[in-house]
DNA sequence: CTGAAAGCGCTTACAG
DNA sequence: CTGAAAGCGCTTACAG
């Protein structure tokens, strides 16, 4: 079995209370006892019982991280991010992912119950009434990712896409001679792809460029739909001369590829930038001109708030907001 | 202050041990008194402490998946592979990579003890003594994920590439007429790498198609080196009479996108077959023939195994192998 | 079927 | 500076 603290002491010759001092650095222990202590620790191989301590402690050292799913880029990037700060801030990362079956509270209750951990990173895609009763009840510190839940104390961190998007329009429509910008975007009931159409809406606006009705289209964020949107379209859109803004980089690369196999110049037939700067706006050529999204970043910064949080309960909530970013490359032609 | 198995028991009128007994479904409690019990517990929502608990039964319900990094689509899919099966079978899952400054052990020292854990599944991508010290001294049932590490106990699961790659390149040379293959493979240490391309070896020799000195490539599984690569030598490639067989599909994108550049049609002109089955295997005009591993498959396994173990500490390790399978999509033109 | 008591391995006032 | 003792919230023989 296991040895414990008291084989500590007695090998070190002292009490066990003095062990725990050396541990937890408390009081001045007299140097050389001290240096007995933790020799006997090395000499052992001792490692303090998690649960025991946690008993007496109320803390796990362990974070709670739930996302709605652990597909894709984003979702791992913000893991990654998550990981290593919390690393680097003495913590474990706890993950968990809702399932289609349920909406996550389930989940979340368990995570949260039990005091297994110290605090909560929570993401969610849609806010129905029984995750706000879950998370309601939650007695630890709760980051919420990219989202407001009301009447719920908590910190939280979101993008702002918004100045982003408009940054990477303006730099499209000042060095080019464009007559229309057409927004492939996802589907109406995505929020992220309504705020960038909202920006879409603001810079065209801002320079005069007309919206005409075929201008916006709501696809799926796929490839694929992208693509055979484009192969239909990209001649008109050439002859217009109009620019594709996908509303993320997959979407990009399929009107792209559907420009190249119409024997369109991209950019100079048809510019076309992007949105999230993921792995595939590398892989396109001409390579993408899109807007970076801080996700690894976001991950981070949810774990600083919640470490920040435990120093201070009372502290006002704080919305930490992180900017996006304009990545410039080859697809927008300037 | 949470509420403890003590008010539960003042409020059914029982004793902590009556109430331990129905938390536990231990010996028949009596139906009545188990009610009475069960509807405090749910009046006062009541959850047991974790701490206490583990102390006791020497489990946390915990198991810790360590990788090498949590990049890519790679890891994401084995954590939601692992992180599923660890719902469905009752377990949390506690998530760390290793960082560039250390190798690993140093993270897997902090997770193995401590009893943290109750067991551990680890992907090494090499394996250094450091590591192998510390996974000897690991007191938890452990899997290692695509590997084997000598003189330490251990289940495992891996993957056997090589039958699914000896499908893909039968099934390219059974349809065409090709003369060669091209192989462009990632960095000569990389152990994936060399197994594709010892089974590239054994099928071109059986079909008596000869390799000559500039054939295999090693590249770094990166979409511009191998587009540069290609851009250089798709002519002569198409000339010859060659398919290329990517040993990523990242790579055999890059290799698409050159050709094409070039005016060559894919898969007339040149076939090409890509590795993974990533997302970018649906994201290249012509779709990617290329070879499925089951990467979320082989984290659920894992968790499995795991799980067998602690049912039975003395059978003999196991070694579960996963296949991978021929995906055949529109690049290799049959 | 149920309760009183011991014990899991720690931390932390409280004395000295 | 150090030790004896109480207590954290559970589980589990041991009696009844």
């Amino acid at each position: 079995m296991p040895i414990s603290i008291q084989d500590v002491a007695k090998k070190a010759n002292v009490s066990i209370s003095t062990v725990s001092r050396v541990l937890n650095r408390r009081n001045i222990v007299n140097e050389e006892t001290r240096k007995r202590v933790e020799s006997a620790i090395n000499d052992l191989g001792y490692s303090p019982n998690v649960f025991a301590r946690g008993l007496m402690l109320r803390r796990s050292h362990i974070l709670g991280l739930v996302l709605p799913d652990l597909h894709g880029e984003f979702y791992s990037e913000i893991i990654r991010g998550a990981n290593l700060r919390a690393r680097e801030l003495g913590y474990k990362l706890m993950i968990s992912s809702a399932v289609a079956k349920d909406d996550g509270s389930e989940l979340m209750a368990a995570v949260a119950d039990h005091g297994m951990v110290d605090g909560l990173v929570v993401m969610i895609s849609e806010i129905t009434s029984r995750i706000r009763e879950t998370l309601r009840k939650a007695t630890v510190p709760l980051v919420i990712l990219d989202g407001d839940v009301d009447g719920v104390k908590h910190d939280s961190v979101v993008i702002d896409q918004r100045t982003g998007t408009i940054a990477m329009l303006r730099h499209l429509l000042r060095r080019r001679d464009l007559r229309r910008i057409v927004f492939v975007g996802g589907p109406v009931t995505n929020i992220d792809s309504m705020e960038r159409l909202n920006a879409y809406h603001e810079v065209t606006a801002e320079f005069g460029i007309e919206v005409g009705p075929d201008d916006v289209h709501h696809l799926d964020y796929q490839y694929d739909t992208a693509f055979d949107l484009a192969a239909a379209n990209v001649g008109e859109w050439a002859r217009r001369g109009a620019a594709v803004f996908a509303a993320n980089d997959e979407m990009a690369a399929g009107v792209i590829d559907a420009a190249l196999a119409a024997q369109l110049a991209v950019p100079a037939d048809l510019p076309v930038v992007g949105f999230d700067d993921t792995r595939v706006a590398s892989m396109t050529r001409p390579r993408l001109t899109t807007v970076r999204v801080p996700m690894s970043e976001m991950g981070a910064a949810a774990i600083d708030l919640l470490c920040q949080r435990f120093d201070n309960v009372e502290q006002p909530p704080t919305k930490l907001v992180l900017q996006s970013k304009l990545i410039v490359r080859d697809s927008c032609g300037s």
